[in-house]
DNA sequence: TTGGGTTATTTGACATCTAAAGTAATTTCA
DNA sequence: TGAAATTACTTTAGATGTCAAATAACCCAA
């Protein structure tokens, strides 16, 4: 083993990019992004290996976990933060498996049910505990304040970015705002790649 | 205003999953990942409507911008965090589009060396400025201190994930490590959506 | 009750992405 | 030197994802 990659080597990732004159905003965002982009390549990695599974049929059943009546699709959408066509076609190959039912709103003819059938509602159980394993051994570098901190400035981040939507700050943007079919699915909650 | 926007209405969103006896680390992970996704959807809304660029080809226009000298794929894929076969694919378009050359490393046969043409620096410049203020503004809400203190506590679980990296905490998770070829691009060091 | 406007989903065209396998050039090392 | 192991990219197949347009059902009001 080469004593080369622990000290000095600089990882490379998006926050490389930064710069000295950039922002403190900027490089914010940046190591926020590659901190997810870490975590969820990690847990993909361990779902594949484990499992065979992906992480955004693991994170739908994860949805449907919390709800056994089942949720409609948009309620989907809105959770997992995509839109409502990847929701489609996820739900569509789960069914397909045999994980997932679709059933007919009985309240809204338009609307579809979507829950875990009872092999899916295993088969999630299964996966759950080790998936929340793996995320406890990724945070585990941070104390337990650390933890707490950074889950309650998150918040703040989260709550600043939900209300304060108008987006263009005042400078050149154009207007705009809520554009056309995407923003449906924001003023979420919380992230969905959870688990049991 | 109504008053209903702030106080109840609770986000709907990937932490919506979490539920009470989930692991602190797991909501921590949910939430990280919400405020991902909700900076992200809202860049790329901007990127799409005032300069109608896709994310993933501004991020890689970022990194040239960085390295007047170019970069290798390797590398570009490295930073960006994504496979080989991506960047192989995004640079070929700029390519197309007349933003990037591709031009045979002189030191070694195999690779390429990308780099903005005089027209992707002049397209990138103008769009770096005004992501950095999207940026800001959506992290407006936090005080200096709060982005500081954001900033290093990334900076920790980044260090933890990216040194601590054989996964298997100790709990039942099968051996592995690295696998087969993704993790030829872990190891980075921030991301890499930034911007001039 | 009949329009018109809104809402829930699906579809279609494309752009990303990953994972895995294939190709070619470079290194290592006996 | 020369074959084995590596490394840099590309390619292929398939899963995600977005956006925009199309459908169908719901809801409200004149």
């Amino acid at each position: 083993m080469k004593d080369e990659v622990q000290s000095d080597a600089v990882a490379l990732d998006h926050e490389t990019r930064a710069h000295g004159d950039d922002h403190e905003a900027l490089r914010l965002w940046l190591r926020l992004l590659t901190c997810t982009n870490l975590i969820e390549t990690a847990i993909r990695a361990d779902l594949r290996r484990d499992f065979d599974v992906t992480l955004p049929r693991f994170d739908l059943m994860a949805q449907l976990y919390r709800h056994p009546t089942g949720l409609k699709m948009g309620e989907l959408s809105q959770r997992l933060m995509v839109t409502g066509g990847n929701v489609t076609g996820i739900a569509d190959q789960l069914a397909k498996e045999g994980l997932v039912t679709r059933e007919p709103d009985p309240a809204d003819r338009r609307a579809w049910r979507i829950s875990l059938t009872a092999a899916g509602r295993k088969a999630f159980a299964q996966m759950a505990a080790l998936h929340e394993q793996w995320v406890i051994d990724l945070m585990r570098g941070l104390s337990d304040g650390e933890r707490a901190q950074l889950h309650g400035l998150l918040g703040r981040l989260k709550s600043t970015i939900t209300s304060g939507s108008t987006s263009g700050s005042d400078g050149s943007s154009g207007g705009s705002g809520g554009s056309g079919r995407a923003s449906d699915n924001l003023g979420n909650s919380d992230g969905s790649s959870g688990c049991g």
